[in-house]
RNA sequence: UGCCCGAUGGUGUAACUGGCAACACGUCUGAUUUUGGUUCAGAAGAGUCUAGGUUCGAGCCCUAGUCGGGCAACCA
């Protein structure tokens, strides 16, 4: 069979029309780079995916780079935390890299270009500096320092690096053009006073580099060829180019900065500012609370990690901006799922059964299918009395023929065990039911191939034996948010839109063997949807969390 | 009153160097089913932002406009 030929994307092109005019591949190099401020969350799993992917395809490396530039917000928690979360989806890393490796080539070319006349110090207030600097629409001006003496620059700037200023005196700036359309290029900052002790580098530095000064140096340091990042830093790209044209000699390949489309998803934000907000305010357990849209809140919610890089790579590659929907997502996590979760049975809303025919005080054991979708899957047993719990949602005392469940008078059959039918209810003064009693056909049992077990019936019902019934911790999640774009409204903030039910704890009933059940082990509650072992399960207590129900389609019709 | 991006069904992406718009999700039918899941069969839904132009022929090329996004952190 020939293979289906995947269209490429424009980034695949590039480097495709850059090997054509004559790059050698061995000069391929890529990289990642993180700011170690945060979690990673999905938006991430697509710059990855671009990145390590074009490292796979064309056997080049990719470096993890934590962009560490800026001490004051960079932990040692979050580099621990990304790289796992990496590891976990399965790409993997050339080597480890630092931006703060590079500090003292920075500063080293930073001289070079202070006694080439390409930057100076400046020592005005950063709202002048602002002020000078003009708008979009009008030019800015030079300040005061601006054409201060090339020794005069070298010592101050000597100074700030060796901690004699407070933060916010003195700045070094390139020296550009204060009337440059590209307001970036108008004098950009390369370094500022910093007096904070740096994750890895301590307390030795006291100035630290921007982003645009060291990003691109930082890429040329590296060898890398095709430095991909998001849409945002499209008007970096000139001085991205300057600043490598500063500071390159002529043996070294150039690195390029191409742009894409960064991921967005509706009815969620991905902004690691407002993510950081609701971990720090509280409103989520942490970075990993499931209702994140984390990479590590994924993980925790169940999602697979071939869903998350199934996901990505079908919503493709490209310069405009998009907003996903959910559902998308979703999708890919119940294809997977569907494909290796365990059917398994809980009832989230129990109401008791008696089967009023069934005896006393004794317990079969009844075969199950692991999983109807992996023949390897095998079978194990499943405790079956006279009394069980079903969901309160499967019984009504009368209802239509569109309702294929429990009724008086009419038959169902308990999923894997046996033909039950409807006879009478009990229930309490307030008329709430408080047992179903039904009888059962003994010559109905699943898989026995007796003419009664044949025979059809109108639903199939999941239920748990209630002697054996272990209760179960589920948290069953919803959206975060209640607005499809919840940080698109100008005059309002997006925790207005928060939503109040986005966690509902219930407490459930399931069969004994998810008792035993490893963390992160996902299943399927059988017609409810996917869970998975959450981490806070111990001994006292069993946690499960909803990773997605299924689909729903009769619950869509009576809604 | 500037500069830089972008514009294809509800959503996202395709359409080789121009050859009568495809795929996925979603939606709707129907079949199968011991999960109202899965699977299978099928349907509806855009004529590609607008107006000109080039061409035998334009979603692809050109021009002008419209609309959307970005650009004034000692963040990345």
């Amino acid at each position: 069979m020939s293979e289906e030929k995947k269209p490429t994307n424009f980034l695949q092109d590039i480097v495709e029309e850059d090997l054509k005019g004559g790059m050698p591949k061995k000069n391929l190099g890529f990289r990642f780079p993180p700011e170690p401020n945060g979690y990673l969350h999905i938006g991430h799993v697509k710059a990855m995916s671009i990145s390590f992917g074009l490292g796979e395809q064309y056997q080049a490396p990719v470096n993890l780079r934590f962009d560490d530039t800026n001490p004051a917000k960079e932990e040692d928690e979050y580099v621990r935390a990304i790289q796992e979360d990496i590891q976990w989806l399965g790409f993997q890393w050339a080597e480890v890299r630092y931006s703060s490796d590079y500090f003292q080539q920075l500063y080293d070319w930073a001289v070079k270009m202070i006694k080439a006349g390409t930057a100076y110090v400046d020592s005005q207030s950063s709202e002048a500096m602002a002020e000078q600097k003009g708008t979009p629409t009008k030019p800015g001006v030079a300040g005061p320092y601006r054409d201060r003496s090339v020794e005069e620059n070298l010592e101050l700037f000597d100074k700030m690096k060796r901690g004699e200023f407070e933060e916010g005196k003195h700045v070094l700036r390139a020296k550009i053009d204060m009337e440059h359309t590209n307001m970036l290029m108008r004098d950009p900052i390369m370094y500022r006073v910093v007096n904070k002790a740096h994750h890895r580098t301590g307390t030795e530095w006291h100035i630290y580099p921007m982003y645009d000064w060291a990003h691109g140096q930082s890429d040329y340091l590296e060898g890398i060829s095709h430095s991909l990042c998001s849409l945002e830093f499209m008007p970096h790209r000139e001085l991205y180019d300057w600043f490598l044209d500063q500071i390159k000699d002529d043996e070294k390949p150039l690195p390029k900065q191409r742009e894409f489309a960064r991921l967005n998803i509706d009815y969620t934000v991905m902004s690691k500012r407002k993510l950081l907000a609701l971990v720090e305010s509280g409103t989520v357990a942490g970075w990993d609370d499931p209702r994140m849209p984390t990479i590590a809140a994924m993980r925790r919610r169940g999602y697979p990690p071939q869903a998350l890089r199934n996901f990505v790579e079908r919503v493709g590659v490209t310069r405009r901006e998009n907003v996903i929907e959910l559902s998308l997502l979703e999708y890919f996590v119940r294809e997977e799922l569907n494909r290796t979760a365990t059917r398994v049975m809980a009832v989230l809303d129990p109401v008791k059964v008696v089967i009023t025919n069934y005896p006393e005080g004794e317990t079969e054991y009844l075969s199950t299918e692991n999983n109807p979708e992996d023949e390897n899957a095998g079978t194990r047993e499943l405790p079956f009395g006279r009394e069980l719990y079903i969901e309160r949602a499967d019984f009504k005392e009368e209802a239509n023929r569109k309702f294929f469940r429990l009724t008086l008078g009419k038959e169902v059959r308990l999923k894997s065990a046996y033909i039950i039918k409807g006879e009478s209810v009990v229930k309490d003064t307030e008329g709430n039911i408080t047992e179903i009693h039904v009888t059962y056909d003994p010559k109905s049992k699943s898989g026995s191939g007796t003419e009664e077990s044949l025979r059809k019936v109108k639903g199939t019902l999941h239920w748990v034996a209630a002697e054996q019934a272990v209760s179960l911790e589920v948290r069953q999640y919803d959206r975060l948010f209640m607005d499809e774009a919840p940080d698109g409204h100008k005059d309002k903030e997006f925790t207005e839109f928060l939503n109040p039910d986005s966690l509902q704890l219930i407490q459930a009933y399931g069969e004994p063997s998810l008792k035993d059940r490893a963390v992160g082990e996902r299943v399927q509650f059988q017609r409810l949807g996917y869970f998975v072992v959450d981490p806070d399960t111990d001994a006292e207590k069993t946690v499960y969390n909803k990773t997605v129900g299924l689909k729903d389609n009769w619950a869509k019709k009576t809604h």
